[in-house]
DNA sequence: GTGAAAGCGCTAACAG
DNA sequence: CTGTTAGCGCTTTCAC
């Protein structure tokens, strides 16, 4: 199965079958050969050699992706084999790698190089400000879950915003009077547009958005207690919870003091993790971090800078992130 | 940064280049010489060109993963990176694809025997008995994460007798005295092993397995009741759970009576979302499924089946997993 | 010991 | 319209 069995058993040449077999044969081959050379190919299963083809046209259809340290976060596998996913569809495989230190990410890339990628993901698993290696320079790139710091080249990241806004009107639907912020104390920029967008839908209707509302805390007993304080202090009716490690805390609080969770008081959180929604989640609304969606649109991103080169300037794209619509936040009283 | 270029440069042939840098020139190559192209192409940073390699040897050093649709079990993504990682410190590349059913099943494994993989991984996110496609025959496999049903093949996946097993004796250790299995109420083979450690554990200690203690539950309130109930029915003390969601409706239900997991009771979980160990994990122990354990265990075990052919058996290999240390299941009184 | 030559499967000028 | 030729970068006989 080779373009040269092929065109032994047509009785054409090699170039000849080459040129058919990749679509290139209008009006420069005899249709009644083509013809020929395409139905001997199918008869015999020909499939192409891309290893092959690819020392020929410097082409490989292969993407690679850069990961850090991945074992981290179940989020990094998501966006991963999302990206799998979407580059099979356009035609391509992936080489993923993770780096764990600027050596490492150095090695990485030139492995990659040498097996001929055609384009790179560049993925920063919590959505900051990061700079593209330099010996990425000549190639296309597509960053996923991070902005380029020079906007050098296109960013595809969840809107955190709208996630935020989402959010936080859900729970104004609910008709939720006193809506908590519950984040994370550590610095994160994903938390910055959530809490931007929890603000703005909560000036929209008119509430203003009280600062002892927002109760960041880090993990385990301090940020239980932390939570518990809130509790007492404010009697929120409404929380908007970072993470499902945050949603947590809030259940917990609200367990010990005998309230449930979809009647006594509402809970919208971000999934990661999905406990929550294997669990209780027609009490728990969860605003999902389409993994999937945001590594799709970095394959099209990525692949349409491989094959229509010069054509896209670098832009950010926020990819809006879907409500997970199974669930309700509805509150008695 | 050819071999040709080195060739020109220290005024050898091709052949010898490609001798030395392969490290095949002992007692062929005087040494001088070699050591001279060795020094050119190091200065030269000449990295070889993996797929003109590929194309004479018929070996690629790339892996092939076949996993079934990939998106559902966060676990999923740290047995693929690990698989990845694994790869590439024996100097192999990775191709992953996932598939939805047996006709695109077929599909991946054209694609990816094209691109001429030396070896594959089949995997069933599941853990239970399973077929390899017999286009799979002539080619080095090896079963990750579920079993071969003909043993034809290697296969590796958690030691779930293990899991349970030790799970139990942290409660016993933690001088519980009446130790519930919280599980899932479908059939699941990783339960049964469990299960089976569940109880192994108990006998040795002396305990009898009281079957009132196994709840198997689904999900969402219908599971939350069937715990209320296991607590008042049956006062337990310790429970082992059979993942986070399961932990989660004991956390609940604890909750709700005033009950403090790790003074008053004490749980121990098989960790696979990581939200409890985020946030309360002082007072709950977690038993990880390693995946990246298991990933590397197949991956050494297929690439010795690559490179040392008809060497090994097909065997079973239960990978142990590790207890996360950091939780207590201390309870007091 | 070393190099010339053939060829892996394919593509791309360039003649005819 | 079609075939010849050259060559991508490498490995591998096989003469010298």
């Amino acid at each position: 199965m080779t373009m040269k069995e092929i065109a032994e058993q047509t009785g054409v040449s090699i170039s000849t079958v080459s040129l058919v077999l990749n679509g290139r044969d209008e009006g420069r081959v005899n249709p009644a050969l083509a013809k020929l050379v395409r139905n001997k190919a199918t008869e015999l299963g020909y499939k192409i050699n891309p290893l092959a083809r690819s020392l020929r046209t410097n082409k490989t259809r292969i993407l690679g992706f850069i990961s850090e340290e991945v074992a981290t976060t179940p989020y990094a596998g998501g966006i991963i084999l999302g990206a799998q996913d979407a580059a099979s569809t356009y035609g391509y495989m992936l080489f993923t790698v993770s780096t764990d230190g600027k050596a490492s990410e150095e090695n990485e890339i030139a492995t990659l190089k040498r097996y001929g990628v055609d384009g790179f993901f560049y993925s920063k698993m919590s959505n900051r400000i990061a700079h593209v290696p330099e010996s990425l320079n000549e190639y296309p790139v597509v960053m996923v879950d991070a902005t380029d710091h020079e906007n050098k080249v296109p960013s595809v990241e969840p809107d955190e915003f709208m996630i935020g806004y989402d959010a936080t009107i859900r729970l104004l639907q609910a008709d939720c009077k006193r809506i908590a912020y519950v984040g994370c104390a550590e610095n994160m920029i994903a938390q910055d547009g959530r809490l931007a967008g929890y603000r703005n839908a909560l000036q929209e209707a008119g509430h203003n958005a009280d600062p002892s509302l927002v109760c960041n805390v880090l993990n385990n007993g301090p940020a239980l207690r932390a939570v518990d304080k809130l509790f007492d202090d404010e009697h929120p009716d409404g929380f908007f919870c970072f993470n499902d490690a945050r949603a947590w805390y809030v259940y917990e609080c609200a367990a010990r003091r005998g309230l449930t969770v979809g009647k006594d008081i509402s809970v919208v959180g971000v999934d990661n993790h999905r406990v929550f929604a294997e669990t209780l989640e027609p009490q728990l609304t969860t605003v999902e971090q389409d993994a999937f969606k945001i590594s799709r649109e970095a394959a099209r991103k990525l692949v349409h800078l491989i094959e229509q080169p010069r054509t896209t300037l670098p832009e950010i794209v926020s990819v809006p992130c879907r409500l997970i619509t199974g669930g309700t936040v509805a509150r008695l009283a």
